[in-house]
DNA sequence: TTTATTTGTTAGATACCTCTAACTTTTATA
DNA sequence: TATAAAAGTTAGAGGTATCTAACAAATAAA
Protein backbone atom coordinates (compact mmCIF):
# COMPACT_ATOMS: atom_id res chain seq x y z
CA UNK A 1 0.00 0.00 0.00
CA UNK A 2 1.96 3.01 -1.06
CA UNK A 3 1.07 5.63 0.86
CA UNK A 4 0.24 8.87 -2.06
CA UNK A 5 3.13 11.13 -1.44
CA UNK A 6 3.27 14.78 -3.23
CA UNK A 7 5.99 15.76 -4.96
CA UNK A 8 7.47 17.84 -2.15
CA UNK A 9 6.61 14.93 0.42
CA UNK A 10 9.29 12.41 -1.95
CA UNK A 11 11.88 15.39 -1.96
CA UNK A 12 12.05 15.44 1.72
CA UNK A 13 12.28 11.66 1.73
CA UNK A 14 14.54 11.06 -0.52
CA UNK A 15 17.17 14.16 0.76
CA UNK A 16 16.50 12.50 4.27
CA UNK A 17 18.07 9.24 3.28
CA UNK A 18 20.85 10.66 1.21
CA UNK A 19 21.41 12.76 4.38
CA UNK A 20 20.98 9.64 6.79
CA UNK A 21 23.14 7.33 4.17
CA UNK A 22 26.14 10.10 4.43
CA UNK A 23 26.34 10.84 7.79
CA UNK A 24 27.41 7.77 9.11
CA UNK A 25 26.09 8.46 11.90
CA UNK A 26 22.50 7.91 10.61
CA UNK A 27 21.01 11.03 11.59
CA UNK A 28 20.14 14.21 10.15
CA UNK A 29 18.71 17.99 11.74
CA UNK A 30 16.68 19.89 10.43
CA UNK A 31 18.66 23.20 9.16
CA UNK A 32 20.92 20.48 7.46
CA UNK A 33 17.40 19.41 6.11
CA UNK A 34 16.19 22.77 4.75
CA UNK A 35 19.72 23.87 3.69
CA UNK A 36 19.39 20.31 1.16
CA UNK A 37 16.15 21.16 -0.19
CA UNK A 38 16.60 25.09 -0.61
CA UNK A 39 14.12 26.12 2.14
CA UNK A 40 13.83 27.52 5.70
CA UNK A 41 14.37 25.86 8.67
CA UNK A 42 10.66 26.38 9.63
CA UNK A 43 9.10 25.02 6.28
CA UNK A 44 11.27 21.98 6.75
CA UNK A 45 10.36 21.25 10.80
CA UNK A 46 6.73 21.78 9.80
CA UNK A 47 7.03 18.78 6.74
CA UNK A 48 8.84 16.93 8.80
CA UNK A 49 5.45 16.80 11.58
CA UNK A 50 3.19 15.80 8.84
CA UNK A 51 5.86 13.19 7.66
CA UNK A 52 6.09 12.22 11.28
CA UNK A 53 1.73 12.38 11.79
CA UNK A 54 2.54 9.79 8.42
CA UNK A 55 4.80 7.35 9.97
CA UNK A 56 7.93 7.86 7.70
CA UNK A 57 9.77 9.70 9.83
CA UNK A 58 10.65 9.21 13.72
CA UNK A 59 11.82 12.48 15.36
CA UNK A 60 11.31 13.94 18.61
CA UNK A 61 11.35 17.84 19.63
CA UNK A 62 15.06 18.82 19.56
CA UNK A 63 15.90 15.70 18.36
CA UNK A 64 17.45 13.60 15.34
CA UNK A 65 15.73 13.23 12.57
CA UNK A 66 15.41 9.10 11.45
CA UNK A 67 13.41 7.48 8.41
CA UNK A 68 11.29 4.81 9.72
CA UNK A 69 11.05 1.40 7.71
CA UNK A 70 8.03 2.44 5.39
CA UNK A 71 9.56 5.94 4.81
CA UNK A 72 13.21 4.02 4.28
CA UNK A 73 11.54 2.10 1.70
CA UNK A 74 9.89 4.70 0.19
CA UNK A 75 12.60 6.88 -0.60
CA UNK A 76 14.56 4.08 -1.97
CA UNK A 77 11.72 3.66 -4.60
CA UNK A 78 12.40 6.99 -5.41
CA UNK A 79 15.96 6.86 -5.96
CA UNK A 80 15.29 3.91 -7.81
CA UNK A 81 13.32 5.82 -10.29
CA UNK A 82 15.74 8.37 -10.60
CA UNK A 83 18.51 6.19 -11.64
CA UNK A 84 16.40 4.24 -13.67
CA UNK A 85 15.28 7.31 -15.63
CA UNK A 86 19.07 8.65 -15.79
CA UNK A 87 20.20 5.47 -17.34
CA UNK A 88 17.37 5.68 -19.68
CA UNK A 89 18.71 9.81 -20.77
CA UNK A 90 21.85 8.90 -20.94
CA UNK A 91 21.93 5.87 -22.76
CA UNK A 92 18.95 5.89 -24.99
CA UNK A 93 18.41 9.71 -25.75
CA UNK A 94 22.00 10.84 -25.72
CA UNK A 95 21.94 13.17 -22.69
CA UNK A 96 25.13 13.95 -21.43
CA UNK A 97 26.66 12.50 -18.26
CA UNK A 98 25.53 16.19 -16.67
CA UNK A 99 22.84 16.63 -17.93
CA UNK A 100 20.62 13.55 -16.53
CA UNK A 101 20.16 14.38 -13.04
CA UNK A 102 17.84 17.94 -13.30
CA UNK A 103 15.42 16.32 -15.66
CA UNK A 104 15.46 12.77 -13.76
CA UNK A 105 14.28 15.17 -10.57
CA UNK A 106 11.09 15.68 -12.37
CA UNK A 107 10.77 12.16 -13.75
CA UNK A 108 11.58 10.37 -10.82
CA UNK A 109 7.64 11.46 -9.42
CA UNK A 110 5.76 9.76 -11.88
CA UNK A 111 3.30 7.73 -10.41
CA UNK A 112 3.27 4.41 -12.15
CA UNK A 113 5.00 0.76 -10.73
CA UNK A 114 4.53 -0.60 -14.50
CA UNK A 115 6.58 2.22 -15.86
CA UNK A 116 9.21 2.38 -13.78
CA UNK A 117 9.45 -1.97 -14.03
CA UNK A 118 9.29 -2.08 -17.87
CA UNK A 119 11.47 1.03 -18.36
CA UNK A 120 14.15 -1.24 -16.42
CA UNK A 121 13.22 -4.03 -18.45
CA UNK A 122 13.83 -1.83 -21.45
CA UNK A 123 17.31 -1.11 -19.99
CA UNK A 124 18.07 -4.92 -19.43
CA UNK A 125 18.19 -4.14 -15.86
CA UNK A 126 20.99 -1.99 -14.98
CA UNK A 127 22.91 -2.00 -12.00
CA UNK A 128 24.50 1.08 -11.96
CA UNK A 129 23.17 4.59 -13.36
CA UNK A 130 25.52 6.79 -16.00
CA UNK A 131 27.24 8.24 -12.31
CA UNK A 132 28.34 4.74 -11.38
CA UNK A 133 25.62 4.77 -8.29
CA UNK A 134 23.93 1.69 -7.63
CA UNK A 135 20.15 1.40 -8.56
CA UNK A 136 18.42 -0.35 -5.67
CA UNK A 137 16.01 -3.19 -7.39
CA UNK A 138 11.95 -3.61 -6.43
CA UNK A 139 12.97 -4.91 -2.68
CA UNK A 140 14.89 -1.97 -2.53
CA UNK A 141 18.51 -4.16 -2.10
CA UNK A 142 21.56 -2.93 -4.22
CA UNK A 143 24.76 -3.86 -5.21
CA UNK A 144 27.36 -2.06 -2.44
CA UNK A 145 30.86 -1.27 -3.56
CA UNK A 146 33.79 -0.60 -1.91
CA UNK A 147 34.61 3.01 -2.67
CA UNK A 148 38.34 4.66 -2.80
CA UNK A 149 38.60 8.27 -3.98
CA UNK A 150 41.09 9.14 -6.24
CA UNK A 151 43.07 11.24 -3.51
CA UNK A 152 43.70 8.23 -2.01
CA UNK A 153 45.53 6.54 -4.76
CA UNK A 154 49.18 6.45 -4.56
CA UNK A 155 51.46 8.29 -6.93
CA UNK A 156 52.41 5.87 -10.00
CA UNK A 157 49.52 3.58 -9.65
CA UNK A 158 46.56 3.39 -11.75
CA UNK A 159 42.88 3.03 -11.63
CA UNK A 160 39.62 2.78 -12.27
CA UNK A 161 37.24 5.82 -12.00
CA UNK A 162 33.81 4.01 -11.07
CA UNK A 163 31.67 6.60 -9.81
CA UNK A 164 31.24 10.51 -8.50
CA UNK A 165 30.12 11.28 -5.37
CA UNK A 166 29.16 15.28 -6.04
CA UNK A 167 26.22 14.88 -8.71
CA UNK A 168 26.09 19.14 -8.38
CA UNK A 169 26.25 20.25 -12.72
CA UNK A 170 29.78 22.56 -11.88
CA UNK A 171 31.17 19.26 -10.39
CA UNK A 172 30.29 16.99 -13.48
CA UNK A 173 31.12 19.77 -16.12
CA UNK A 174 34.39 19.84 -14.79
CA UNK A 175 35.13 15.75 -14.76
CA UNK A 176 33.77 15.96 -19.02
CA UNK A 177 36.21 18.49 -18.99
CA UNK A 178 39.39 16.76 -17.69
CA UNK A 179 38.07 14.03 -20.04
CA UNK A 180 36.94 11.72 -17.31
CA UNK A 181 34.24 9.45 -17.42
CA UNK A 182 32.77 6.33 -15.81
CA UNK A 183 35.76 3.35 -16.31
CA UNK A 184 37.97 5.71 -17.53
CA UNK A 185 42.12 4.55 -16.36
CA UNK A 186 43.66 7.00 -14.41
CA UNK A 187 46.81 7.38 -13.81
CA UNK A 188 48.53 9.09 -11.21
CA UNK A 189 51.76 11.00 -12.34
CA UNK A 190 52.70 13.40 -9.15
CA UNK A 191 51.14 15.30 -6.05
CA UNK A 192 52.50 18.40 -3.86
CA UNK A 193 53.22 18.11 -0.61
CA UNK A 194 51.73 21.33 0.14
CA UNK A 195 48.22 21.13 -1.07
CA UNK A 196 47.68 17.88 -2.50
CA UNK A 197 47.31 18.68 -5.92
CA UNK A 198 47.55 15.66 -8.24
CA UNK A 199 48.89 15.48 -12.01
CA UNK A 200 46.87 13.22 -13.24
CA UNK A 201 46.58 11.37 -17.08
CA UNK A 202 43.43 9.84 -18.84
CA UNK A 203 43.11 8.82 -22.26
CA UNK A 204 46.56 10.93 -22.58
CA UNK A 205 45.49 14.12 -21.64
CA UNK A 206 47.39 15.33 -18.45
CA UNK A 207 45.35 17.46 -16.03
CA UNK A 208 46.22 18.91 -12.77
CA UNK A 209 43.32 18.54 -10.04
CA UNK A 210 42.72 19.67 -6.55
CA UNK A 211 42.21 17.68 -3.68
CA UNK A 212 39.19 18.38 -2.97
CA UNK A 213 38.18 17.39 -6.67
CA UNK A 214 39.77 14.04 -6.11
CA UNK A 215 38.07 13.39 -3.09
CA UNK A 216 34.91 13.43 -5.17
CA UNK A 217 36.16 10.23 -7.70
CA UNK A 218 35.27 6.61 -6.45
CA UNK A 219 37.77 4.77 -8.13
CA UNK A 220 38.87 0.88 -8.24
CA UNK A 221 42.41 -0.68 -8.64
CA UNK A 222 43.15 -2.13 -11.88
CA UNK B 1 9.74 32.60 -23.47
CA UNK B 2 7.42 29.52 -21.73
CA UNK B 3 5.69 30.99 -19.25
CA UNK B 4 6.32 28.31 -16.01
CA UNK B 5 2.98 27.01 -15.48
CA UNK B 6 1.70 24.90 -12.73
CA UNK B 7 0.50 21.31 -14.19
CA UNK B 8 -2.65 22.48 -12.87
CA UNK B 9 -2.85 25.51 -15.29
CA UNK B 10 -1.12 23.58 -18.23
CA UNK B 11 -4.50 20.76 -17.55
CA UNK B 12 -6.85 23.51 -17.90
CA UNK B 13 -5.46 24.57 -21.56
CA UNK B 14 -5.03 21.39 -22.63
CA UNK B 15 -8.68 20.89 -21.56
CA UNK B 16 -9.60 24.23 -23.39
CA UNK B 17 -7.65 23.38 -27.04
CA UNK B 18 -9.56 20.47 -27.18
CA UNK B 19 -13.23 21.81 -25.88
CA UNK B 20 -12.33 24.38 -28.77
CA UNK B 21 -11.50 22.00 -31.49
CA UNK B 22 -14.29 19.45 -31.28
CA UNK B 23 -16.70 22.10 -30.45
CA UNK B 24 -16.66 23.13 -34.01
CA UNK B 25 -17.80 26.45 -33.04
CA UNK B 26 -14.61 27.05 -31.62
CA UNK B 27 -16.00 28.58 -28.48
CA UNK B 28 -16.22 26.55 -24.93
CA UNK B 29 -18.41 27.28 -21.46
CA UNK B 30 -17.30 27.57 -17.76
CA UNK B 31 -19.71 24.65 -16.73
CA UNK B 32 -18.17 22.05 -20.01
CA UNK B 33 -14.78 23.41 -18.75
CA UNK B 34 -15.06 22.30 -15.07
CA UNK B 35 -16.93 19.23 -15.88
CA UNK B 36 -13.96 18.07 -18.00
CA UNK B 37 -11.69 18.58 -15.66
CA UNK B 38 -13.58 17.35 -12.98
CA UNK B 39 -13.85 20.33 -10.98
CA UNK B 40 -16.85 22.67 -10.21
CA UNK B 41 -17.52 25.31 -11.86
CA UNK B 42 -16.42 27.90 -9.43
CA UNK B 43 -12.83 26.45 -9.34
CA UNK B 44 -12.89 26.72 -13.38
CA UNK B 45 -13.99 30.59 -12.79
CA UNK B 46 -11.16 31.45 -10.62
CA UNK B 47 -8.06 30.00 -12.89
CA UNK B 48 -9.87 31.34 -16.02
CA UNK B 49 -9.53 34.50 -14.63
CA UNK B 50 -5.90 33.72 -13.64
CA UNK B 51 -5.29 32.89 -17.48
CA UNK B 52 -7.06 35.83 -18.84
CA UNK B 53 -4.08 38.00 -16.60
CA UNK B 54 -1.56 35.68 -18.10
CA UNK B 55 -2.85 36.27 -21.28
CA UNK B 56 -3.79 32.67 -22.38
CA UNK B 57 -7.63 33.12 -22.51
CA UNK B 58 -9.85 35.74 -23.90
CA UNK B 59 -13.05 35.85 -22.29
CA UNK B 60 -15.33 37.96 -20.44
CA UNK B 61 -17.85 37.52 -17.61
CA UNK B 62 -20.52 35.49 -19.14
CA UNK B 63 -19.29 35.58 -22.36
CA UNK B 64 -17.48 32.42 -24.10
CA UNK B 65 -14.08 31.23 -23.49
CA UNK B 66 -11.21 31.08 -26.19
CA UNK B 67 -7.29 30.52 -26.07
CA UNK B 68 -5.10 33.45 -27.25
CA UNK B 69 -2.51 32.67 -29.81
CA UNK B 70 0.05 31.86 -26.70
CA UNK B 71 -2.39 30.21 -25.27
CA UNK B 72 -3.22 28.15 -28.25
CA UNK B 73 0.81 27.53 -28.68
CA UNK B 74 1.19 25.83 -24.85
CA UNK B 75 -2.04 24.13 -25.54
CA UNK B 76 -0.63 22.15 -28.43
CA UNK B 77 3.06 21.49 -26.59
CA UNK B 78 1.04 20.16 -24.27
CA UNK B 79 -0.53 17.85 -26.62
CA UNK B 80 2.91 16.80 -28.75
CA UNK B 81 4.37 15.99 -25.19
CA UNK B 82 1.38 13.56 -24.22
CA UNK B 83 1.41 11.89 -27.72
CA UNK B 84 4.93 11.39 -27.80
CA UNK B 85 5.32 9.77 -24.56
CA UNK B 86 1.93 7.89 -25.42
CA UNK B 87 4.05 6.57 -28.82
CA UNK B 88 6.65 5.61 -26.57
CA UNK B 89 5.00 4.14 -23.93
CA UNK B 90 3.23 1.74 -26.86
CA UNK B 91 6.56 1.08 -29.14
CA UNK B 92 9.29 1.04 -26.69
CA UNK B 93 8.09 -0.03 -23.40
CA UNK B 94 5.17 -2.60 -24.67
CA UNK B 95 2.36 -0.94 -23.19
CA UNK B 96 -1.14 -1.79 -24.07
CA UNK B 97 -3.19 0.51 -26.50
CA UNK B 98 -5.30 1.69 -23.29
CA UNK B 99 -3.00 1.86 -20.72
CA UNK B 100 -0.90 5.05 -22.28
CA UNK B 101 -3.17 7.54 -21.52
CA UNK B 102 -3.23 7.86 -17.95
CA UNK B 103 0.79 7.48 -17.83
CA UNK B 104 1.31 10.21 -20.51
CA UNK B 105 -0.98 12.55 -18.41
CA UNK B 106 1.64 12.59 -15.81
CA UNK B 107 4.52 12.49 -17.91
CA UNK B 108 3.35 15.26 -20.54
CA UNK B 109 4.17 17.89 -17.37
CA UNK B 110 7.92 17.32 -17.51
CA UNK B 111 9.87 20.84 -18.29
CA UNK B 112 12.00 19.99 -20.68
CA UNK B 113 12.44 20.85 -24.62
CA UNK B 114 15.39 18.96 -24.95
CA UNK B 115 13.61 16.03 -23.50
CA UNK B 116 10.67 15.65 -25.89
CA UNK B 117 13.12 16.41 -28.43
CA UNK B 118 15.47 13.74 -28.04
CA UNK B 119 12.57 11.44 -27.45
CA UNK B 120 10.81 12.66 -30.80
CA UNK B 121 14.07 11.46 -32.57
CA UNK B 122 14.59 8.26 -30.88
CA UNK B 123 11.08 7.68 -32.11
CA UNK B 124 11.62 8.83 -35.76
CA UNK B 125 9.81 11.56 -35.61
CA UNK B 126 5.71 9.93 -35.37
CA UNK B 127 2.94 11.53 -37.44
CA UNK B 128 0.61 9.77 -35.16
CA UNK B 129 0.23 8.44 -31.79
CA UNK B 130 -1.30 4.73 -31.05
CA UNK B 131 -4.55 5.95 -31.00
CA UNK B 132 -4.38 7.37 -34.18
CA UNK B 133 -4.61 11.13 -33.08
CA UNK B 134 -1.65 13.52 -35.00
CA UNK B 135 1.10 15.03 -33.56
CA UNK B 136 1.87 18.33 -33.52
CA UNK B 137 5.53 19.03 -34.79
CA UNK B 138 7.65 21.73 -32.59
CA UNK B 139 6.17 24.34 -34.55
CA UNK B 140 2.77 23.06 -33.59
CA UNK B 141 1.45 21.95 -36.99
CA UNK B 142 -0.13 18.40 -37.63
CA UNK B 143 -1.12 16.51 -40.33
CA UNK B 144 -5.15 16.57 -40.67
CA UNK B 145 -6.80 13.58 -41.67
CA UNK B 146 -10.47 13.78 -43.12
CA UNK B 147 -12.40 11.51 -40.52
CA UNK B 148 -14.87 9.19 -41.13
CA UNK B 149 -16.88 7.19 -38.43
CA UNK B 150 -17.73 3.38 -39.21
CA UNK B 151 -20.83 4.33 -38.42
CA UNK B 152 -20.90 6.08 -41.82
CA UNK B 153 -19.89 2.85 -43.80
CA UNK B 154 -22.42 1.28 -45.97
CA UNK B 155 -22.84 -2.46 -45.44
CA UNK B 156 -21.09 -4.74 -47.23
CA UNK B 157 -18.04 -2.49 -47.70
CA UNK B 158 -14.94 -2.56 -45.84
CA UNK B 159 -12.78 0.69 -44.05
CA UNK B 160 -9.87 0.50 -42.32
CA UNK B 161 -9.86 1.67 -38.83
CA UNK B 162 -7.28 4.92 -38.30
CA UNK B 163 -8.02 6.40 -34.91
CA UNK B 164 -10.21 6.62 -31.92
CA UNK B 165 -12.81 9.48 -31.16
CA UNK B 166 -13.21 8.47 -27.27
CA UNK B 167 -9.79 7.92 -25.54
CA UNK B 168 -12.02 6.53 -22.24
CA UNK B 169 -10.31 3.11 -21.07
CA UNK B 170 -13.54 1.90 -20.34
CA UNK B 171 -14.19 2.29 -23.99
CA UNK B 172 -10.69 1.49 -25.42
CA UNK B 173 -10.92 -1.94 -23.40
CA UNK B 174 -13.91 -2.33 -25.42
CA UNK B 175 -12.01 -2.15 -28.56
CA UNK B 176 -9.47 -4.35 -27.92
CA UNK B 177 -11.95 -6.85 -26.86
CA UNK B 178 -13.95 -6.96 -30.04
CA UNK B 179 -10.50 -7.86 -31.55
CA UNK B 180 -10.02 -4.02 -33.31
CA UNK B 181 -6.84 -2.08 -33.38
CA UNK B 182 -5.24 0.71 -35.53
CA UNK B 183 -4.81 -0.56 -38.91
CA UNK B 184 -7.36 -2.95 -38.87
CA UNK B 185 -9.44 -4.23 -41.59
CA UNK B 186 -13.22 -3.41 -40.75
CA UNK B 187 -16.22 -5.51 -43.21
CA UNK B 188 -19.31 -4.15 -42.44
CA UNK B 189 -21.91 -7.19 -42.58
CA UNK B 190 -24.70 -6.08 -41.69
CA UNK B 191 -26.87 -3.32 -39.72
CA UNK B 192 -30.45 -3.20 -38.11
CA UNK B 193 -32.95 -0.27 -39.21
CA UNK B 194 -34.53 -0.13 -35.82
CA UNK B 195 -31.31 0.80 -33.31
CA UNK B 196 -28.51 0.89 -35.93
CA UNK B 197 -26.54 -1.83 -34.33
CA UNK B 198 -24.02 -3.21 -36.60
CA UNK B 199 -22.12 -6.73 -37.34
CA UNK B 200 -18.49 -6.21 -38.18
CA UNK B 201 -15.74 -8.38 -39.11
CA UNK B 202 -12.39 -7.84 -38.19
CA UNK B 203 -9.59 -10.49 -38.59
CA UNK B 204 -12.20 -12.90 -38.66
CA UNK B 205 -13.99 -12.37 -35.66
CA UNK B 206 -17.19 -11.02 -36.03
CA UNK B 207 -18.75 -8.79 -33.34
CA UNK B 208 -21.98 -6.84 -33.15
CA UNK B 209 -21.00 -3.43 -31.84
CA UNK B 210 -23.49 -0.54 -31.23
CA UNK B 211 -24.51 2.57 -33.08
CA UNK B 212 -22.30 5.02 -30.32
CA UNK B 213 -19.61 2.67 -30.59
CA UNK B 214 -19.27 2.40 -34.22
CA UNK B 215 -19.30 6.50 -34.12
CA UNK B 216 -16.11 6.37 -32.04
CA UNK B 217 -14.35 4.12 -34.46
CA UNK B 218 -12.79 6.47 -37.12
CA UNK B 219 -11.87 4.70 -40.41
CA UNK B 220 -10.64 5.11 -44.03
CA UNK B 221 -12.38 4.04 -47.00
CA UNK B 222 -9.79 1.04 -48.89
C1' DT C 1 29.78 27.92 34.75
C1' DT C 2 28.08 31.64 32.62
C1' DT C 3 27.57 33.46 28.14
C1' DA C 4 27.42 33.32 23.22
C1' DT C 5 26.41 30.75 19.18
C1' DT C 6 24.12 27.41 16.72
C1' DT C 7 20.12 24.79 16.07
C1' DG C 8 15.37 24.02 16.26
C1' DT C 9 10.40 25.57 17.03
C1' DT C 10 6.23 28.38 16.94
C1' DA C 11 3.08 31.94 15.31
C1' DG C 12 1.21 34.52 11.83
C1' DA C 13 1.03 35.58 6.86
C1' DT C 14 0.75 34.56 1.74
C1' DA C 15 -0.09 32.13 -2.79
C1' DC C 16 -2.32 28.24 -5.02
C1' DC C 17 -6.16 25.25 -5.92
C1' DT C 18 -10.06 23.59 -4.32
C1' DC C 19 -14.74 23.59 -2.15
C1' DT C 20 -19.95 25.05 -0.73
C1' DA C 21 -23.52 28.25 -0.71
C1' DA C 22 -25.63 32.12 -2.35
C1' DC C 23 -26.29 35.20 -6.02
C1' DT C 24 -26.64 37.03 -11.04
C1' DT C 25 -27.07 36.70 -15.88
C1' DT C 26 -28.42 34.39 -19.97
C1' DT C 27 -31.14 31.14 -22.45
C1' DA C 28 -35.02 28.23 -23.12
C1' DT C 29 -39.81 27.22 -22.50
C1' DA C 30 -44.61 27.52 -21.51
C1' DT D 1 -43.23 37.76 -22.78
C1' DA D 2 -43.08 36.16 -18.28
C1' DT D 3 -41.12 32.60 -15.89
C1' DA D 4 -38.31 28.55 -15.22
C1' DA D 5 -34.00 26.38 -16.05
C1' DA D 6 -29.30 26.50 -17.13
C1' DA D 7 -25.03 28.70 -16.99
C1' DG D 8 -21.86 31.59 -14.82
C1' DT D 9 -20.03 34.41 -10.84
C1' DT D 10 -18.81 35.88 -6.15
C1' DA D 11 -17.83 35.40 -1.26
C1' DG D 12 -15.98 32.91 2.28
C1' DA D 13 -13.43 28.94 3.78
C1' DG D 14 -9.91 24.99 4.02
C1' DG D 15 -5.52 22.32 2.94
C1' DT D 16 -0.69 22.49 1.23
C1' DA D 17 3.78 24.47 1.02
C1' DT D 18 6.14 28.28 1.64
C1' DC D 19 7.92 32.54 4.05
C1' DT D 20 9.53 36.05 8.04
C1' DA D 21 10.08 37.20 12.66
C1' DA D 22 10.32 36.00 17.18
C1' DC D 23 11.33 32.69 20.58
C1' DA D 24 13.33 28.33 23.01
C1' DA D 25 16.63 24.71 23.62
C1' DA D 26 21.06 22.63 23.06
C1' DT D 27 25.84 23.11 22.30
C1' DA D 28 30.21 25.44 22.18
C1' DA D 29 33.27 28.91 23.95
C1' DA D 30 35.20 32.04 27.18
Amino acid sequence: MNALLSHTEENYLKTLIKLVLENANSEAGTNELASHLAVKPATANDMLKKLKEKGLVSYEKYGKINLTNQGTKIALEIIRKHRIWETFLYEKLDFSWDEVHDVAEQLEHIKSDKLIDKLEKFLDYPEFDPHGDPIPNKEGKFKVQHKTTLAEIAVGKSCKMIAVKDNSNSFLQYVVKVGLGINNEIKVLSRQDYDAMMLIEVNGQQSSVSQKFAENIFVVFD
